[in-house]
DNA sequence: GCTTGATAGTTTGATTTAAAACTATCAAGT
DNA sequence: ACTTGATAGTTTTAAATCAAACTATCAAGC
């Protein structure tokens, strides 16, 4: 286990490893989904898939709302729903409440496109968990949220 | 633990949380290291010091290289190199024993960069991973990695 | 009511990214 | 030598990204 054969890695290098390890399994992730897409013939982006998995577990939200869930700026949920618009998956309406805002839901099209998507993100998702059990993700889940937070204390800035 | 009051999730939707954890990680790590970068005036952006760190570890290895490394396309480190050496911190050299390659050697100012940027990066991910230990780094490398080998074996033509 | 600060959305501009089509080069088998 | 397939890099194009400056609206306190 300490053999002096093993090369030594500091935390930090772990960390940096680890880093890289994510952003691989992202790309992977991904690319695996878009690859499903793209055989079924569907036009769509991975993004535009990912707005679309909020609303359809809450429709009618609004666009900062939306950005938070994806953990992008307004300004990019701006033109991605012009887009998604022009592509008839989503709608924009004002909210008589708040004139602010604009409600985002879902057109027939957007609604029917849950029935072909889900069952592959899920699929895909399945396939990447395999093995696992449920406490491994749990686990998984709580040391980035655990290294969120440290990162957050010391720059509170960043929502 | 199983209580009827406890929302149960799926382990898709678990895998699904994860992924989202992983990405607000990862932008919160780019955010941290890229405001330390700014605070102290130098000119560079988070992904060209992607590219620096594999340098300083292995200098004159072509652009597929970093790019594999640095998981990016080999179109986009293209672009990148491009800027880097605009800004004198790498240099493009032929090979001479395969004339497809591009070696890339880091420049005077690239290898100085090392000293100043080097602890910040280590200083981000110490902060990160404060209270953690090695096995607890280590154990999420090896989720990731378990998950890639999965994917990568339905799709194997993901490199 | 009016001011002040916060919030939602847009626009603009610059950067980053990947996919696809392309050129050049190499390497292996015939 | 010659073909064939693989690989490295570039160019082009379309998306996606964020920061900053801007408009419109709301909400709280005076």
């Amino acid at each position: 286990m300490d053999s002096s054969s093993v090369i030594k890695k500091s935390k930090s290098d772990l960390a940096i490893e680890m880093g890289r390890t994510m952003t691989e399994l992202r790309n992977l992730l991904r690319q695996s989904i878009q690859l499903k897409i793209k055989e079924h013939g569907i036009n769509i982006t991975f993004e535009m898939l990912e707005v679309l998995y909020h609303l359809w577990q809450k429709d009618g939200i609004n666009q900062q709302e939306i950005a938070d869930l994806t953990l992008k700026d307004k300004s990019s949920m701006t033109y991605m729903i012009d887009n998604m618009v022009k592509r008839d998956m989503v709608k924009r309406v004002e909210d008589g409440l708040d004139r602010r805002n604009k409600l985002i839901f879902l057109t027939e099209t957007g609604i029917e496109l849950r029935r072909q998507l889900h069952p592959w993100i899920a699929e895909v998702y399945d396939l990447a968990t395999e093995d696992f059990e449920l406490k491994n993700l749990e686990y998984g889940i709580d040391m980035f949220q655990k290294m969120i937070l440290h990162l957050r204390k010391s720059n509170p800035s960043s929502d």
